[in-house]
DNA sequence: ACGCTGACTATTA
DNA sequence: CTAATAGCCAGCG
């Protein structure tokens, strides 16, 4: 688990694309997972070099610990990540994703195991 | 090497 | 409710 052979970039992208369609997660919650919890900065950060990644990282499946959809602006347009997530069945008002306790995805409670 | 910046989070006022 | 503060750590000039 958390192979860390991998710089920490490639560890991040590979919890993002673990992530479920239809689930959103924080960042707070993949950096406990890759156990640099506390830095849920540098997974933001890290998600700002997933932009050109293969495969593609669903780096907007990724929200804040409000569900709010903070990295939107980093997209190709901010209205991309919305519609994406909307595209996938996730409700999403004022930029901020509905029902996100219910769809919230914590990898250290489902990939842990 | 130093300081600034940042897709965050939590606490305090 | 908003604003400020602190902790976090990798990249860049």
């Amino acid at each position: 688990m958390a192979t860390k052979d991998d710089s920490f970039f490639q560890m991040v992208f590979a919890v993002a694309r673990e992530v479920p369609p239809g689930r959103v997660t924080s960042y707070g919650a993949i950096a406990k997972y890759l156990g640099t919890s506390g830095s849920a900065r540098m997974v933001g950060w890290a998600m700002n070099q997933a932009h050109g990644q293969s495969p593609a990282v669903p780096a907007h499946r990724i929200v804040n610990r409000n569900g709010l959809l903070t990295g939107k602006h980093h997209f190709a347009y901010p209205e991309q990540m919305q519609e994406l997530l909307e595209k996938e069945g996730i409700e999403v008002k004022e930029d901020q994703v509905v029902l996100f306790q219910e769809l919230y995805w914590d990898p250290t409670k489902e990939l842990e195991l």
